[in-house]
DNA sequence: CTTAGGG
DNA sequence: CCCTAAG
């Protein structure tokens, strides 16, 4: 990696910074998703950028412990060779030292930890120009502190007041580098970094007081500093000063947390969008982008439930409850609630049991049950003992235990046994081969299945059925010669009730 | 509510 | 499997 594209990416990341900097102010409920967006930008880079840093997690715990500089040292010389740093200096030790202990630490930064990342981002950057590099005793080519990422390509972009450097940083403490200070007061000979780094917060940062005596604050910091425990956050340093962020942090603390959720597409957001111009009830209570959240996850359901009633005029985008009210004929809903309701479950897979309720009614036709060949049996007898057109009965009977099989369901599926017999029949005179079904049904059924359909003719598919015959001729005849006479009662009946 | 018919 | 119309 060549030192113009790391300036380059830097300061991209000097620019996303200031973005998140400048949103973070007016942030309110509204603009939450833009937060969320631009903070969830160098949290990304950061992971894409910082690899070497990665390395420091390892040590992380060593350096605690061991607490001293020449830890520090050793794991920063690792580093820096590891980065592939082409002249790894002390400073540069010292200074990855510190970049892995930010790293490591930054895994502990939770949501709370957010708050210091700012300031301590602006904190880096500033330490390192105006004291790091100049005030500490190592008087080496600096090195490194935004350069782990590129390896050792400038030093002399790190001289005091270069703005090169603070834009390393800035890419730096995108990464929330809050623990910094704490790190540091593990080192005793930090502690003049650590006064900087907060000083430097303080100054950078828009809502306080701005610099001119930002020294004086040193021994105050230092002394809040050396109170922190390793595991103490670092905010309480700067608890002084949270009152100007509170507002930010809470900001950042819920879009942080939104994140924990999925986060809707901007295309989602438009449909979303699409759809509540079509909910003309729809209350202004729903217009909290919480809401485009929370319901983003039900967003197929919502986008069924509309393809499913056209002519529905209001559905209440917020009210899930109101889903199941958008069919018109709600009575198949009902039984299917009922029956869903009384079922254990067990027959369900786990992933219909995952799902909610509602997801599962209206996703009937996601989990498409394959007719089994005992179902199809069960359905043929159903209908020899019955007739056709009594579904309702038939299902009543014989798939009174199996909830998921709607009379509607029965009669479709002897609408397509008549098909499959009538291609069997036509196949059979033809080629003679089966049917390319890919579960072809069991020539027995199919022949189960021809002759009730000879005995009760299915109203509409008798006319298809009926040029089926006419193509195989006299080969439906001696079926129909076999039919009871019962049945045959039967099906004049049936047949007088048709024509 | 049930069924038939079409998609 | 879904939707709609009709009885």
């Amino acid at each position: 990696m060549d030192c113009d594209e790391h300036m380059r990416r830097c300061s991209i990341k000097k620019c996303q910074r200031v973005q998140v900097d400048e949103s973070f102010v007016p942030a309110l409920q509204d603009d939450l998703m833009e937060v969320e967006h631009l903070l969830a930008e160098p949290r990304n880079d950061h992971v894409s950028v910082d690899g070497v840093w990665y390395f420091h997690e390892q040590n992380l715990g060593k350096c605690y412990d061991i607490g001293n500089l020449p830890c520090g040292f050793e794991f920063g010389l690792k580093s820096n060779i590891g980065g592939g740093l082409d002249s790894p200096k002390t400073q540069d030790a010292k200074d990855d030292l510190k970049l892995e202990v930010l790293d490591g630490l930054l895994e502990d930064v939770k949501i709370d930890g957010l708050q210091a990342t700012d300031a301590f981002s602006n904190a880096c950057e500033d330490y390192l120009l105006d004291f790091e590099f100049t005030d500490k005793a190592c008087g080496l080519e600096s090195g490194t502190y935004g350069q782990p990422v590129t390896g050792n390509s400038s030093s002399e972009s790190h001289s005091p007041g270069l703005s090169g450097s603070s834009i390393c940083v800035g890419g730096i403490s995108e990464s929330r580098k809050q623990p910094i200070a704490q790190s540091e007061c593990s080192n005793d000979s930090l502690d003049m970094k650590v006064t900087c780094h907060l000083d430097d917060a303080f100054r950078n940062n828009p809502c306080l007081q701005s610099n001119g005596d930002y020294m004086h604050h040193n021994p105050l910091d230092i002394q809040n500093l050396n109170e922190l425990d390793n595991d103490r956050p670092l905010t309480g340093s700067i608890s002084s000063h949270e009152n100007e962020m509170v507002s930010v942090e809470a900001c950042q603390t819920a879009a942080l947390r939104e994140k924990r959720f999925r986060r809707p597409t901007q295309r989602y957001i438009e449909e979303f969008s699409n759809l509540r111009s079509k909910e003309k009830v729809c209350t202004a209570a729903t217009k909290n982008k919480q809401s485009i959240v929370k319901s983003h996850n039900d967003h197929h359901i919502r986008l069924k439930a509309l393809r499913k009633t056209p002519g529905e005029k209001s559905i209440c985008g917020t009210s899930d409850v109101a889903l199941p009210q958008l069919r018109i004929h709600n009575r198949r809903l009902k039984k299917e609630e009922l029956e869903y309701d009384e079922e254990p479950f067990a027959s369900e897979s786990e992933y219909e049991f995952i799902t909610t309720k509602r997801s599962r009614k209206n996703d009937r036709r996601k989990h498409q049950r394959m007719w089994t060949l005992s179902e199809v049996n069960k359905l043929v007898d159903g209908i020899s003992e019955y007739g056709v057109g009594r579904w309702t009965d038939i299902k009543r009977v014989l798939f009174s235990s199996t909830s998921y099989r709607t009379p509607i369901d029965l009669r479709d599926k002897w609408r397509n046994l008549l098909r499959a017999s009538c291609a069997l029949k036509f196949n059979k005179r033809e080629t003679g081969k089966q049917e390319h079904a890919l579960r072809p049904l069991p020539i027995a059924v199919l022949r189960r299945v021809r002759e009730l359909a000879d005995i009760h003719p299915y109203p509409r598919e008798r006319s298809s059925k009926k040029s089926c015959i006419g193509q195989v001729g006299s080969l439906s005849l001696p079926s129909q010669s076999k039919s009871t006479p019962i049945s045959h009662s039967k099906r004049n009946v049936r047949r007088n009730k048709c024509t």
